[in-house]
DNA sequence: CTTACACCCTGCTCGC
DNA sequence: TGCGAGCAGGGTGTAA
């Protein structure tokens, strides 16, 4: 799944194909994915205009005509495509068109301009929502959420106040959505790895006994940003086929320092360690002991 | 309030 | 080639 620069890159590659369109036609072919749909889902999407897509944290929120959002969480494998043909084919764009994952095409909907967006996710770890624009910041779903690691909330005093007293390991404590809202598995061990900061280190030792943030809490905030920035601008990472909604794929992965790179060296200049796979959380850490202390 | 763990569901890869 | 084990970017619910 899809962390935060896929879900933005997902989001990216949704906005040029809804916004300004209507759904004429909703194609629901099961009654839940991870959770149920909600009432009426078909009905209430059916006629609406989309008019913008946000994000936050990892949902992708589909500003509708009447006042409703649809939230999205893509889960583990939740996967968009979009679909023209014909005459209504834009030029230039959706070229060709990556395999798709028919069997697991759980939502399509079809457009005014005759594309045709298409949901799929074989794990149904995915799933979707309809909420009041006004209930949004106080839904269940968003209102425990922690700090959006780009927008201007993310300061050292924000996130000193947030570790203090943790005694949670640091992966653990970012990996909680509560904290900040939107790193995984993977963006937490490249970002660790970038502030030179130890996985296994207690969360609350970032944080001096008066409240105030250390230093490394600086080159951790300063570590999430550029990482997540230059994800973003690779167009996310692309493992075990994850795909963009033009159906191509983010090129992130193979600037990986540590994930994934068990018993390999230390990309770190002047670093002489080798990359290790220890268990946290029952989630793997990918982590160099030498330059992460 | 923590932390720890099972669980959700499917597919892929690896070792035998 | 087949088969079971282990693993996977997500999060929730329960128990201690």
């Amino acid at each position: 799944m899809p962390e935060l620069p896929e879900v933005e890159t997902v989001r990216l590659g949704l906005t040029p194909a809804l916004v300004g369109r209507r759904i004429i036609k909703v194609d629901q072919r099961r009654p839940d994915l991870r959770f149920p749909f909600p009432k009426d889902f078909a009905r209430r999407l059916t006629g609406r205009r989309v008019e913008r897509l946000d994000r936050r944290a990892k949902y992708i929120l589909v500003h509708l005509d009447d006042g409703e959002v649809l939230v999205i969480h893509l889960g583990m494998t939740g996967r968009f495509t979009v679909r023209r043909d014909g005459a209504l084919s834009t030029p230039g764009t959706f070229e060709h068109e990556a395999p798709t994952d028919t069997a697991h095409e759980h939502l399509v909907l079809k457009l005014d301009d005759g594309a045709r967006v298409a949901y799929a996710d074989a794990r149904r770890f995915g799933y979707m929502t309809l909420v009041s624009e006004t209930e949004l910041p106080a839904h269940k779903l968003f209102r425990h959420l922690g700090l959006e690691p780009l927008g201007g909330g993310l300061s050292a005093a924000a996130l000193a106040e947030a570790l203090k007293g943790k005694k949670a390991s640091i992966k653990a404590a970012l990996m909680d959505q509560r904290m900040i809202a939107g790193l995984g598995n993977i963006y937490v061990c490249e970002a660790l790895h970038r502030a030179g900061l130890s996985p296994k280190k207690l969360a609350g030792s970032l944080v001096m006994p008066g409240g105030r943030p250390r230093a490394a809490l600086d080159r951790l905030i300063a570590a999430i940003r550029a990482v997540l920035l230059e994800a973003i601008r690779a167009g996310g990472s692309t493992l075990r086929d994850f795909q963009n909604a033009e159906g191509g794929s983010g090129l992130f992965q193979h600037d990986f320092a540590v994930y994934g790179r068990e018993g390999e060296r230390c990309v770190r200049p002047g670093c002489r360690g080798t990359i290790r796979r220890i268990v946290q959380g029952a989630r793997s850490t990918f982590y160099c002991p030498t330059c992460q202390r």
